[in-house]
DNA sequence: CGGGATCCTTACTGATACTG
DNA sequence: CAGTATCAGTAAGGATCCCG
């Protein structure tokens, strides 16, 4: 992150940044939800419905459309009886792993802070 | 992060801990708020107000109240005519700068995707 | 300047029931 | 199984005014 002296100036740029990803990133469930998709490779409805705990599935239909209008994942139709549905990260969706990760282990680390 | 092949079980203790992160970052502001105070070191009330797009005091002041219950930012009331408040990130507040940053470079990232 | 109080609108969400 | 539809409650958020 070496930052030049336009520090001097602002962060308007980066303000600007932060907010395009929490435009997108925003909201009670999607993290969770790209989480366990992120975890598990690929997931089904019901099994994301088990992964997040406390989400109803009108909400989780909701935003797995949306997290599929914003590219970051994709939505498959499988030719099962019952019908099935697999979620899997994008290439695009795939570079929030380190953002994944690095809200794993604080969550830990705040987790160890806070019970002592 | 080598993941052992405790995979095979499920990823319960991750997804919590991405949860438990959630439970204090989520909402609209908050990311926001923790950026302009990260990338400026001290920032006042009305400065975060101006940083922020689109947040009303109303808001700020909430946001603000609760990252300091969590112990992630520190208040000074500075002696100043008329009175500044000042917000620092604590320590722990500190150990947020990664994901600051990892969300800045993916904001910047997924708007050259789409915007081209 | 840094908020708090009030009012009001909208967005979010859960519960439940229903369908291909 | 993977959703959709409807209903209704809660919470988030904005606008405005006020105060030390």
């Amino acid at each position: 992150m070496s930052i030049p002296e336009a520090c001097l100036i602002g962060h308007k740029k980066e303000m600007r940044a932060v907010q395009d990803s929490m435009d997108i990133l925003s909201g009670k469930w999607k993290i969770a939800i790209i989480s366990s998709i992120c975890y598990y490779n690929k997931r089904r409805f019901s099994d994301i419905l088990k992964d997040v705990e406390g989400i109803s599935n009108r909400m989780l239909s909701k935003e797995l459309k949306e997290l599929e209008i914003n590219k970051l994942i994709n939505r498959t139709v499988l030719d099962t009886q019952p019908i099935s549905v697999q979620y899997e990260l994008t290439e695009h969706g795939l570079t929030l792993k380190t953002i994944i990760n690095n809200l794993t282990e604080w969550g830990i680390a705040h987790r160890k802070k806070i019970i002592g």
